[in-house]
DNA sequence: AAATTAAGCTTAATCGTTTAAGCCATCAAG
DNA sequence: CTTGATGGCTTAAACGATTAAGCTTAATTT
């Protein structure tokens, strides 16, 4: 890779020193009163040289690298990966470049990874985090790195972050269902001590309660790393024997998926024999025989406040913004 | 955000140069000769001061970053979301970092994210081209940026590529058909120059020649940015009047999926009056009340390949690597 | 005419690391 | 007693860009 120009090379062809071709190049020949012929010299070989500014020069100077850290639990993870591609847009309209980590629900993977983001000298963060790093995490923020949580925060810990209303998601589900006519209804969940787990479990709980069905509540807590045989587990301890359930509503995303497959394993009739309400979009949803009814969330916004508050957040701001969204429940043949 | 420890802190406190420190930091203190107990001294601060090496000062001064830019279509796509998660995990064991970008299979854009990763001084590229993008490949080629190509290449410009045997697997998929007794098998791709396309394209022409099916070949070609009325209006026109297909193959996911909706609208019974075959895994193919046949790609072992190939590259290697990797028939209901 | 202001430029430090080159002891060999 | 290693350290330049401070010369003001 044949050395790139500098602007030392600029400044040399046109006999001037390096200073005068900074100003040029960043605009600022009125401020620093440039020569007008001077200008024109810079500009024509600056073109002709093709010059690029080193970012890596200019960031160690200037101690901002126009970079955002973006760590997700699993970047191949439609939801995860419909959201980066959403942040991924925002920030290059404001100039940012994105590097980003999938920490796999892993509170160490999740260290090193923020760790290696620091080192790049990242100017902020927009993080997904992982189940006890509350810690990591109130570290980073008296650090005063800027920092927003997204699809999930840590109450003990007070930070910015855009979630979303996962109570009311959950409550608004039930109520569909029960609107409906189901009340033996059961919920698939992750064992999981962070708040939007406990927020959903929380909506469906209440909504249960508020309906004098508490003594149906039936909830079923399967581990991440065990998805497959938990979830197997738990559709058919739900779905067998006297308190046999008529409804269920899955958590997230990949618990819906193995429910479906489970469904299709112990050839359930849906929703006759179960009515089932899933959570986020997936073209899956909408091809099983009957299309499932599902909680959507708002990614698009969601990504986008994200970047936005980083932003006011890099730009200086200390004011701390906590976001909730709505989502939509889109009913469908699976809850009718 | 109060400043880093630096080198310098180290220094300062031990009461010893920055150089002695770097060297130690760097594990080189037995050829640079430093004394014991000033190791000591240095790892103990090191440790105490938390210090962090500032990897930009770092890249500036060794003009290397350990960063690889990922250029891909769309990350939100599960392909490529997939092959990014890959490609990260292997890319974090070697000690590299990933910055990402989508392209949405537009050339301009592509210009735009390629200049922005030079810029920040990468080391290399790993890229899914879009159409048209031949010469800007060639440019980086020439101004020899270690690079390889993913999912597509050029004939034209001589590159790293790591890429699915395309003609073999369509030829495959077709073959299979016919065993199967299907004869009337049109096929949709997207209207594109792009090698992948053209060997898909080309498996199966030569699958239908070569069978004596010449005659029935019926290719519809739909613009990738109307996805959803090229599939629907070409999937009219294939599956009504005189030459009425009885089986289809899809280029692409996206088509697949576009395909099914239609599938769906038309209420064509799967296999009986339309055999499917659709490219890549995808849960939605499983859910498909009749789960589809595909041409599942080794995604993995792409994404491995491009990593290891790609830092060879970066490595000072010259040798120009080309590889193809054969696909997996998953042969299901859909093609009964 | 002297003093001030403005225009147009250069110098040099700085960001945090790396690393070639050199300095100064000490000690062994001739 | 000189020479040459060897060990243990420092100095300072370099990477490429930014930017405060200062230096000329010319123009304007008093």
């Amino acid at each position: 890779m044949s050395r790139r120009t500098s602007l030392k090379d600029i400044a040399e062809r046109v006999g001037v020193s390096t200073a005068l071709v900074s100003y040029v190049i960043n605009g600022q020949e009125k401020e620093k009163r440039v020569g007008k012929e001077v200008v024109k010299k810079i500009r024509a070989a600056a073109v002709e040289l093709n010059y690029q500014p080193n970012q890596i020069a200019r960031s160690l100077r200037r101690g901002s690298t126009k970079t955002i850290g973006l760590v997700v639990a699993d970047i191949a993870n439609p939801f995860f990966g419909n959201m980066a591609r959403v942040i991924e847009d925002e920030a290059n309209k404001q100039g940012y470049t994105v590097i980003f980590g999938s920490s796999d629900e892993n509170s160490g993977k999740m260290g090193s990874l923020v760790d290696i983001l620091i080192n790049r000298q990242v100017d902020g963060f927009i993080i997904v985090p992982a189940e006890g790093t509350d810690l990591q995490i109130k570290v980073m923020q008296e650090k005063k790195i800027p920092l927003v949580l997204t699809d999930r925060y840590f109450m003990e810990v007070t930070t910015n972050y855009v979630v979303l209303d996962n109570f009311g998601a959950t409550y608004d589900a039930i109520s569909h269902l029960i609107e409906k006519g189901y009340k033996k209804i059961g919920m698939i969940a992750y064992k999981s001590n962070l708040i939007h787990m406990k927020e959903r479990i929380r909506g469906y709980i209440e909504a249960m309660n508020n309906n004098n069905l508490g003594n149906e509540i039936r909830i079923e807590e399967v581990r991440n790393n065990h998805v497959g045989i938990d979830v197997e587990e738990a559709m058919s301890k739900l779905t067998a024997g006297e308190r046999k359930i008529n409804a269920i509503l899955f958590a997230t995303n990949a618990l819906t998926i193995s429910g479906l497959y489970c469904v299709q394993k112990l050839s359930l009739k849906i929703p006759e024999e179960l009515a089932i309400i899933g959570f986020d979009g997936n073209e899956a949803f909408d091809f099983f025989y009957s299309p499932l009814t599902y909680i959507e969330q708002p990614i698009e916004e969601m990504g986008k406040e994200a970047v936005r508050v980083l932003i006011e957040q890099i730009n200086g701001s200390t004011k701390i913004v906590h976001i909730k969204l709505r989502h939509t429940l889109i009913k469908r043949q699976s809850s009718l």
